[in-house]
DNA sequence: CTGTTCTGAATGAATGTTCAACAAATGATG
DNA sequence: CATCATTTGTTGAACATTCATTCAGAACAG
């Protein structure tokens, strides 16, 4: 009755990993976290278990698991397995939304600038890894029988898209491009969206690097005048 | 007794439609399909379902109803639900590929309309649509956490983009263009899975034909010289 | 008659959900 | 501050359902 009161092991190791400086010390010990904590390592952990074992092998023991708690706790938080796996989309697909905005703003006020921002931003370690990746495409597989996740599993939305052909606009004009700006955003927004596809199938030859070279080497063929052709050293093996 | 006797509703009409000349009498009465034919049979109501239901909920029961047979039926000509999956998965993959092997056979010698042909064959009626695209798209949804499906689920394979980075290589060269091949071959492959997933998904704003504008908008931006800008007369609304 | 194809009910395993009991925090009261 | 009550969080076992698989036997071909 020493060392075995609580069944705690993984869990208090995810929450320290996850923000450590945040939580105060009142809701980090005792009754361990808060509401919106715990809802947000059941997240995590659903977020593990759709990378590890795939959407269709992700259960509510393994979630649990996953996070160091019992197995009724999940139907607590969230009302059922299907509203879980809602609140993870949601949630990452808030978490996109919020790192390419930021990387927009931070762009300043050049077109040509913030275009090349948001290509980059799809390919921080931050969102582009493998664990994320694969979550996405989890949803992704089941996204066209469920109308509920259609509408969130699109990464890039309306207002993403609406921007890129904004700025494919602008650039045509200023550079005097030939291309229809929304076919020209279509072209390059698939690209972005197949080389995540390509990073998250683990093909050896596709690296982060690699497909960030690859979504650059575009905006140069397609806009030669606001990014000339080679970027200084860039050697290949 | 009399017209119960065989429940086979959909499935003839469904080999009907499916290769209307090709088997003979004896085979389409009786014991109505040859081993293959059931085999396909199967396969292709298996489509259907993941195409209807996503992945995690294709069930044997399902396919059976789909196919119009019983539900023992599966584990008798495929060995498991497993096994039938992955059967399913290599029959699109092999149909997948004999396409594009035919329209690079059809397209003559020409580099560019060879490129050209591999391109628009990517969006042929017979492969890109809705119920094959949501199958694919199923697929790739599990490939990372199955290595059998990995394999298999890459739709463009090695040896095809060997034959995107030899085009483009060649293009480069006379053309006189500054990419380096690996990595525009790699820009428009991704690009094209990424326009496949955008129709799967089923976005309204594409189709199959702004699909294929895109991908044409691609060619004419990376190899100008090779497609000159603007196809006759393409007049969106 | 013999072997193949097919059926449909039975079986058992996996898993989402419920729930009664328990524990910790919070608040009320003296 | 001590004690009790209430709310909130948590557990783990029980339950019900869904589903892949099995199999004994029917239907059929040769």
């Amino acid at each position: 009755m020493l060392e075995t009161i609580r069944p705690m092991k993984t869990a208090e190791a995810r929450e320290a990993r996850l923000e450590p400086a945040r939580k105060n010390e009142s809701e980090k010990r005792g009754r361990k976290a808060s509401k919106e904590v715990r809802q947000l390592q059941l997240i995590e952990a659903t977020i593990d278990s759709l990378a590890k074992r795939g959407y269709s092998e992700t259960t509510m023991a393994d979630v649990a698991d996953g996070a160091g708690l019992s197995r009724g706790i999940v139907n607590f938080h969230f009302e059922s397995k299907e509203k879980l796996l809602i609140a993870t989309l949601q949630h990452m697909y808030d978490e996109y939304s919020a790192h390419w905005r930021n990387a927009l703003q931070k762009a300043g006020d050049d077109p040509a600038h913030q275009l090349h921002a948001l290509v980059s931003a799809d390919f921080d370690r931050s969102i582009c890894n493998k664990r994320k990746l694969a979550a996405w495409c989890a949803f992704w597989g089941e996204a066209k029988s469920r109308p509920t996740y259609q509408a969130l599993s699109s990464a890039r939305d309306a207002v993403y898209q609406t921007i890129f052909i904004d700025l494919c606009a602008t650039l045509k004009q200023s550079g005097g491009y030939a291309y229809e700006p929304q076919v020209m955003a279509l072209a390059l927004s698939a690209m972005l969206e197949g080389l995540w596809l390509r990073l998250m199938m683990g093909t050896e030859d596709t690296t982060r690097e690699t497909a960030l070279q690859a979504a650059n080497e575009f905006l140069s063929a397609a806009f030669p005048r606001h990014y000339p052709s080679k970027p200084p050293g860039a050697a290949e093996p």
